[in-house]
DNA sequence: TCTATAGTTCACCATATGGTGAAGTATTGG
DNA sequence: CCAATACTTCACCATATGGTGAACTATAGA
């Protein structure tokens, strides 16, 4: 298939398809800061395809890597996350059929938050 | 199977990598009920590929197909979305340092615990 | 009954994905 | 300097994905 432009929702989707990538990004949240070397420990796989994981997260923006002599350390940066929780969040009201309990819960929220100084 | 959770994770998310697929999906979000035929129209895409595109939403359990005659009729199905917002929001904390959100986290997290039966 | 409509299946194609082994590049330590 | 360490790149392979045109099934309507 022809993928002119592959957006960014697109690319956080498929980087999430793969449950080793999925394993990589939790084992990050539980711990942020890992070498290749030690993200790539848990797998069966080799080292050139725990490279072409971490490209495909870094293009889609969920880790970053930074060298430092000759190892590399791998932290996490989900922000791209939360476009994708975002668009998620629309069929919410599918499974959740108190949406206006909800609602109110989130709006009393927000008015303690204000209340505090944000 | 152990794996069962996973798997259902990777069709979810592997469904929503496609853009047309997303969209049909928004697209029966806002008005539940379409037929394949109306699902197809915005679509520059033959027919064949609607079909493997409506394969895939439907091994995710995110449609379900009803034929009645001829017509096909598609609806929503999107609670297996609620798995991969639940993947997600262990991630929230990232972009949401504020205090009722690390509380909420914290609940979701020993609720998970819990479920495991920890 | 005959034909249009709605959807499905099939064979095929190009490209993407996830893996490998082998070889290469820097650093680090003895 | 030399060897081990920590990646990185390369060529290659099998399978999956998203698309097509052609042909098929089944129902609806004139």
């Amino acid at each position: 298939m022809v993928n002119y432009r592959q957006d960014r929702l697109d690319r956080t989707f498929s980087a999430l398809v793969d449950p080793t990538r999925r394993a990589m990004l939790a084992r990050l949240e539980r711990g942020d800061g890992l070498t290749v070397s030690e993200l790539a420990q848990p797998f069966e796989i080799k080292l050139p395809a725990v490279m072409k994981h971490l490209d495909v997260l870094d293009e889609a923006g969920l880790i970053v890597r930074s060298k430092s002599g000759r190892t590399v350390t791998v932290t996490l940066s989900p922000e791209p996350m939360r476009e994708a929780m975002d668009w998620l969040s629309r069929y919410e009201r599918f499974w959740a059929p108190r949406l206006d309990r909800l609602a109110a819960y989130a709006e009393a929220e927000e008015a303690k938050a204000r209340r505090r100084g944000k």
